[in-house]
DNA sequence: TTACTTTGTATATCGGACTTACTAAGATTT
DNA sequence: AAATCTTAGTAAGTCCGATATACAAAGTAA
């Protein structure tokens, strides 16, 4: 709202360490350089940082005609941060450092559990990441869980059909178990901010991540920030009608995208394709042994290059709205990649507006499942950092 | 990019000008409580903002137990904007005070002109709109035109399908002309920031508006700022596809929205709707006769019902991937509110999940044929008051 | 009349970026 | 090898704008 000094040094700060963080190794001169701040001014603010364990200094670095620099790095192991991925059958915990690189990870499959059993399985992956944290100046500072279903501001989990869940406030139940600051945040968010800072979207402002899994989500990111609609929840683009009048949808509503290219229409799909000469029969209610059959034998093929071409229907529409720089397909379906691909990318050549088609990546996720876990975590991480600089200024005065 | 003294006043400035212009009259000390600034720093920029004459004192206001108020008002005098809303068949220039109230408009309908023709028209129009401004303390103080297609940030407008114009630089030519600031933006962007200043989305932060003319265009406003995409340019959701293997559009694809949701595909299905009892044939290629016949006779009513249910049908994607606060369906298709409004809603109501529809409103465009035109002149008026503060500080160091 | 409230200004203080001058430490030139 | 040039980083003082504090102005309440 209002401006003064203190937020003057506050984002200064920030953009200091951002820049170390991004460009290490380099000097203060270099930060100045970059940012247009006075030597003088980066100075005191990586002094701070320094004296805060969230950067340190090497050995000179090559001199360019006069007194070497003294580079800096960013410390990734100041502290440790954890990532949630809750699939509908699967939970994916990771342990990242402060850049993001997984220390130690663990996958629980499950079937059809209850709330109270997910919860106390989340809570066993947290405790087990935890426990393999190594030693560090701030230890673990935050997790981050993301879960496909609507989540509001305050991060209360209002609805995950594909749970079964409704009105349950997860952010307080991990937060009091584990005394740690803690994200709640929808999985198609999370992997399009992981894809973003890890994977196919660095350094894009514009992007956007079409979650393809049980169902399809999606997640928007605008001028660089995740946006989030205005009850706090977007992106269930899923039941975007792409057909009139077509398929009943468990909604309510007909001819849903999320009915015509999402894994479940897949497999449904393919269990039409089984006749006399295939001998898989009931295993197919899996993604990854079709997929592992379709590369022995091109049976199934027509199936997942249907899917692509409606999967590239859906993306269509979402180009012609908002026309972003770059398009990744993640989740479950990103492993059929090979079959979905060339459907999905003629159908955008054929029917999107040229003019969209400038400057317009289409790729597949780079994280493949990590995507959404990587994302959390790194969403703890920068939330730490914000609230770290904060209140080392708020101590000084 | 970097943050300093400089730019903390002129923000503090410019909220101080802000909150004046909305919540006028008020006084020193309101404005300190509201902004959370000291009345010393407010007392200072205030009376910066009198010397620039963009705010003025008025009379004592009342005590409310001790010494009485000074009032101010926002001096929405001091200068005036001009606002070209360019379509496809006329041209509308309104020129407003600092406030946006219109004090002089001009229209001119034609068919078919070349690109020269309607250029020399828009001159005639804005050399009109300056020469009726009043005397003033800084004049006509920019120009914004917006227009039926895709501009980039640099205000190329560099596809018009409706116009038929391609890779045109009109904002160049009006400020050669002039020597105005002058600003080009997507017609349905104008009609978005118009209703949200003026209209029917005031105070409300994530608005969408639905251009519905000869084609479907939309503008999104999120976090109370107007959203651009990738290359600059967003919103043609009038190609969106609803109906897989629909009809036949012009722009390569199928089933797009516009076909039939559209002013352009009214028309056309109320041919089919001509018969012996009815009268009227050619005279339908217009929308005003058409609507003109409806309140007459019901013999139409189907047509406009049908063309709600398509709009229901787009409108329920819109929502399910921005969650919107607010729709507002604006442009020439909001004459028809009348026999377009339940059919709509129904659709909203039976098809858009039920999360979506908590706090959300769905409006007509209050401010009529003018949303466009008012959007770009209050758009140039804001450009003029941000870049003024900044001059009148660079002025001073 | 006296005490109390609220508005708005004046003055001094404080914090943080900027300016300028300096030291450090190497490369380049003579 | 000595002198000069370059670049990195520090130190001291200045400047600007928000803040804190005191106070004058102009009313109300008792």
């Amino acid at each position: 709202m209002r401006w003064n000094q203190h937020i003057v040094k506050v984002n200064n700060k920030s953009l200091v360490l951002h820049t170390i963080k991004q460009h290490a190794p380099l000097s203060r001169a270099d930060i100045a350089n970059k940012l247009g701040l006075t030597k003088g001014t980066v100075s005191t603010l990586v002094n701070e940082l320094l004296e805060e364990k969230l950067c340190y200094e090497t050995g000179p670095g090559e001199s360019s005609g006069g007194r070497p620099p003294v580079m800096l790095l960013f410390n990734q192991t100041a502290g440790y941060s954890i990532g949630i991925d809750l699939g509908v059958n699967y939970i994916l915990g990771v342990l990242t450092d402060l850049d993001g690189n997984i220390i130690d990870e663990k996958m629980i499959n499950f079937n059809q559990l209850t709330y109270d059993e997910t919860l106390s399985l989340i809570k066993e992956t947290i405790h087990f990441l935890i426990n393999s944290a190594p030693k560090s100046h701030y230890g673990v500072i935050g997790i981050g869980v993301g879960v496909p279903g609507i989540i509001n501001k305050s991060g209360d989990i209002l609805l995950a059909p594909n749970l079964g869940w409704k009105n349950i406030n997860l952010q307080r139940e991990i937060e009091v178990e584990f005394q740690l600051p803690t994200i709640i945040e929808n999985e198609a968010n999370a992997g399009a901010y992981g894809e973003k800072c890890f994977g196919a979207g660095k350094e894009i402002e514009d992007l956007i991540y079409i979650s393809a899994g049980i169902g399809i989500g999606v997640g928007f990111i605008l001028n660089d920030e995740l946006y989030r609609g205005g009850n706090g929840f977007s992106g269930e683009l899923g039941h975007m009608i792409i057909e009139i009048d077509g398929k009943q949808c468990s909604c309510g509503s007909k001819g849903c995208w999320e009915l015509y290219a999402s894994e479940k229409s897949i497999l449904k799909e393919a269990e039409k394709y089984i006749d006399g000469e295939c001998a898989i029969s009931e295993k197919h209610h899996k993604l990854e042994t079709l997929i592992d059959e379709t590369k022995k034998s091109e049976h199934f093929v027509p199936v997942f290059e249907q899917a692509g071409y409606y999967l590239g229907i859906g993306i269509n529409n979402i180009i012609n709205t908002f026309n972003p720089k770059q398009i990744i397909i993640g989740n479950r379906l990103a492993m059929a990649k090979e079959w979905l691909e060339d459907p999905l990318k003629e159908v955008i050549e054929n029917y999107t507006l040229k003019q969209h088609q400038t400057n317009l990546q289409i790729t597949f996720a780079e994280l493949s499942i990590y995507s959404a876990a990587l994302g959390v975590s790194a969403y703890a991480t920068e939330n730490f950092l914000k609230t770290d600089v904060l209140k080392q200024q708020e101590g000084q005065n």
